[in-house]
DNA sequence: CTGAAAGCGCTTACAG
DNA sequence: CTGAAAGCGCTTACAG
């Protein structure tokens, strides 16, 4: 029994076992019709000299790379759990995942992910970032590409990221708690998320004749933009009740708010979203709207091989959001 | 000139620019001696065939997989920006990168990048969470393996991470401004930031005789257990100068010193580490060691090409980390 | 139930 | 300067 110094091939498990190399890998594939104590015997010997299936070679024959691309940028954007939980739902289905960071504006990102669904080295791509939908042209044999967050309705998407109803429910409170005037600081347009809320902050605060809204503010998902909307708001502006578009801003809002002189929650009342860990132990503690990020991931990762497999989407069951009152909203309560 | 369906492979260039499939291999990679003129026209009928080489075939061919793992958890501990930062130097060095995200104990993340390792799928691997040095036996043809922070120096490590330097001036100026009280609270032992970050805090607060340093909590990197160090004290701990080895420590600390009506930085002063960017919009804002995360994981991945190439570590030229004196602090500066 | 053989699409000595 | 040919390590009809 010769031991060869490299990594051993089918030829070499083939050798040891007394066997042909064929019968090696119907063997390990579990599909041609072998005896299943030559079965045993191949795949003894394969343990015993460790020997690993060349993937590059699989997928030469195969024709597929059982690869999907992972598109996310370097920004707060996107968060870690995401990408694990994509991940991890790669892996189970049988998926490898390529990770590419960009950067640039939207029409760049666009042309990555249109180069990535084309270049055949992978057999999806699932983008977290916007894109241009028009760019997405997948007429050829491209890959299919699915969007956690989209900018309009002609691309696949999983939309759960941007469902928004919760605030509706968040707003209600805010009425019963006697707020009766708000303002919204948003994210970019671009993200079918921040357009989500938004429109369910402009419905629900238009539900009501005696509530007002100072407006909805474009930010940028930063503290900065949080907080340079309560600089520039009249000093006649409290009480006031802030809906923020994540967490960040929010707590911008609240920097802002204590710049003025203005009482959390006393003065100024705040929401948030994402429930990011920061939130439960600034002071006040941040009323917010929890994401499960890693299950949204999943469930994005999940669309994206059910759209590869061609199967129809999976239609996910329990909620991914939640609403987390804590101090910064005050006794409301729903 | 005959356009097949599917996508074009070296034979389809070779066909319709006239030549045969050998010229278009050393065309494209610039190898051969081609004639420039042949040169030239292979590569525009390629370009106007959409031509892609097909990597798995290469890779099976040449033996290398230009692949790199990054092994990464859903936790806060790693950033999306030393991802980021990492893939981006990755490709740069015409390397793609495979995500893998793990959980579970020191032990078992060991055994999942010794087994990425040891897969031949990938040429090396870059950690972004400590392993057990023990586990890395890399005798055999295994691929090399980075740790961006390791257990002990018994292996591969960028260190840059661990460089806890700063944080003499950070206490130097403290003490200055009359401090004579400390505690730290500090990160899990496995991490050789915390630990830097501990040895330093030790070695400067026994500097002088008249410091006293209250202790060494080890934390969680959580907010919980900078908040939960604070609870525990007695009532006399202030005035009291904290050090939390990062921002969400810091936060919690001042979370639990509000709870207990402590004033920041009035009675106790506080400072974090990584610049987080919440840290810019807390009341008051949290001084810190800010540390160029992208930038981290560039270096680290290009340590790691260097280890695969078998060529020296890049020696880096710019620190990676700043002290950012902020509110948190009070008025001590260096 | 098992094996001989073709072929996936490249790279790279080698011959001319 | 160019081309014919081998071979990387698999999967999968097909013959026996």
């Amino acid at each position: 029994m010769s031991v060869s110094a490299s990594r051993p091939n089918s030829h070499d498990v083939a050798r040891a076992a007394g066997v042909s190399q064929s019968t090696v890998s119907y063997a390990l594939s579990g599909k041609g019709t072998i005896a299943p104590r030559t079965r045993e015997r191949v795949l003894a010997v394969a343990a015993e000299l460790g020997y690993r299936p060349n993937l590059a070679a699989r997928s030469m024959r195969t024709r597929r790379s059982g690869r999907v691309a992972v598109v996310t940028s370097t920004a707060a954007e996107v968060r870690m759990s995401m990408l694990s939980g994509a991940a991890e739902a790669a892996v189970e289905a049988g998926y490898a995942v390529d990770t590419h960071s960009v950067s640039g504006a939207a029409q760049d990102r666009t042309d990555r992910v249109v180069e990535l669904a084309r270049s055949g080295q992978v057999e999806g791509v699932l983008t977290f970032l916007p894109v241009v939908p028009d760019g997405l042209t997948t007429d050829d044999g491209a890959a299919p590409v699915v969007a956690v967050t989209a900018l309009d309705e002609r691309m696949r998407s999983t939309g759960e990221l941007a469902d928004a109803s919760l605030l509706a429910d968040v707003i209600a409170a805010l009425v019963d708690a006697r707020h009766r005037r708000f303002l919204h600081v948003g994210g970019p347009a671009d993200f079918a998320s921040a357009r989500a809320r938004r429109d369910v902050y402009v419905a629900e605060t238009g539900r009501h004749d005696d509530v007002e809204s100072l407006g909805e503010i474009v930010g940028t998902w930063s503290p900065e933009s949080g907080r340079e909307a309560i600089l520039a708001l009249p000093d006649d502006a409290p009480p006031l009740a802030v809906i923020a578009a994540n967490d960040h801003i929010a707590l911008g809002v609240m920097r802002g708010a204590s710049e003025r002189g203005w009482q959390v929650p006393g003065d100024v009342v705040v929401t948030g979203w994402d429930g990011a860990t920061f939130g439960a132990y600034t002071t006040p503690a941040l009323t917010t709207i929890t994401v499960d990020f890693r299950e949204a991931g999943a469930r994005a990762m999940r669309r994206l091989i059910a759209a590869i497999r061609d199967e129809p989407a999976p239609t996910p069951a329990a909620p991914l959001q939640q609403i987390l009152w804590r101090e910064s909203t005050g006794p409301a309560r729903s």
